[in-house]
DNA sequence: GTAGAATCGGAGCGTAGCCTCCGGTTATGA
DNA sequence: TCATAACCGGAGGCTACGCTCCGATTCTAC
């Protein structure tokens, strides 16, 4: 399937905020950089994001080093590892998710506040479909969270969601495992067959399910009588 | 992503019933094989049903011939591809689906008839993991079948589907492409993490936005507010 | 300007997986 | 029983990808 990150070791700054990890004598701490190897440190961040992006998990590094016009060593000296490179941009995408899922739990309406995160949760998966990759590949898997930082996304959507329960909003019989699930196999649609105006009707479809009351999400207009053509060549 | 089948290419029989297809002077056709090689070629496609049934259509083939106990060689001569050995596991599997799904658009209660051949068509997920990777890799992309079969099963539910609606059991906003993309999508969540009861949640929960009707289709008894523990190591 | 440390970059190693090739083996019909 | 067509099987070719290694290059401190 989908390989994936098996391990966080990291060297230097991830280029992202927060969480610096000063375990076991890193070789090479947070020594300045030379300009050169600055620059080139951007540019790899920068290609890594545009193909990630589109081509989720499995573009390969020489591709991201041609890109950033870099030698692959150059990449391999920023980053140990892949993973450990794709860790770097999954942070810097996830952590401002974690932050609106905080600030939604503790919202007035926080079934509005759950549905719209959800929404948004599901366009970033449109937008850098490496995070859909990832959160296909462990966003089911609550009790082994592979990632720190997807552990915290989780938890917070956790909070959020009984906020939501709490309040009324969201039937009670739903589970977080339920919500990643659902958000898991929508995020694993391809982008390419799945263009955001049939993405806002999954999620609608979704969260129609998990509403207490009234099923008014789905955008009303457009009659479909199962699509026209279908198949067949 | 997923590597799928491209092309359908075969020789002989697929040892799947129907669907015969005498086109192009096939290199060695019905010849009646030579019992130690019917007895291998049944070999190989128990091996790759077992096989793929748990791992799905990641499995390399040299195991599949190991657990088949012959060579790869012999594997290649009764499958000219690994696609090809992937495709006729697949239409063994997906030929009475279609067939289900057939009759069950002729039933009394259409309404009842999809929700039961959705949760069927879950469970076949899930015991066959390639169907899903199948699934989650043309499901959703309806105009580009990729598989005459798979064609023919999404044109079944289409019109299953289509008769719900007109049963005025299904929403009628609901098109076949939402019903595949949440498929797809929940075929896709690794059965290791989603047990059969989780599973038949989803199933219920997906079920419930699409009926017109009442929404009683979790299994009541177990209150889940948000599950108790979760990641964080 | 220069020494030398830091960095670069890409050839190439190792692994994995699909598939081919062909010498050896075996079933089959006379 | 024997000739031979059919079949077997696994070594190895080929490609792709992650990652390493080391000579060449570039920056920086003096």
């Amino acid at each position: 399937m989908v390989p994936f990150v098996n391990a966080v070791r990291m060297t230097m700054s991830t280029g992202t905020t927060g969480r610096a990890q000063p375990a076991a004598a890193p070789p090479m701490a947070e020594r300045h950089l030379r300009v050169d190897a600055q620059r080139n440190r951007v540019r790899i961040l920068e290609a890594a994001t545009e193909l990630m992006a589109t081509h989720g998990i499995d573009v390969p590094i020489d591709e991201i080093a041609q890109r950033a016009q870099v030698g692959v060593g150059t990449v391999y000296r920023n980053f140990p590892t892949k993973d450990a490179l794709f860790e770097a941009l999954l942070m810097a995408r996830i952590e401002p998710l974690v932050t609106a899922a905080r600030s939604a739990a503790h919202s007035d309406d926080p079934g509005d506040a759950f549905v719209t995160f959800v929404r948004r949760l599901c366009n970033e998966f449109a937008d850098f479909k490496a995070l859909a990759d990832a959160m296909a590949a462990s966003g089911v898997d609550l009790s082994v969270a592979k990632h720190e930082i997807s552990g915290d996304l989780i938890a917070a959507v956790s909070s959020l969601l009984l906020r939501a329960q709490q309040a009324g909003r969201i039937r009670p019989d739903v589970t977080i495992t339920d919500v990643s699930a659902m958000m898991a196999g929508l995020s694993h649609t391809d982008p390419l067959f799945m263009d955001p105006p049939q993405r806002q009707r999954c999620v609608a479809l979704v969260c129609d399910s998990l509403l207490v009351g009234a099923r008014s999400l789905l955008p009303q207009g457009e009659m479909a009588a199962s699509s026209p053509e279908h198949g067949r060549r």
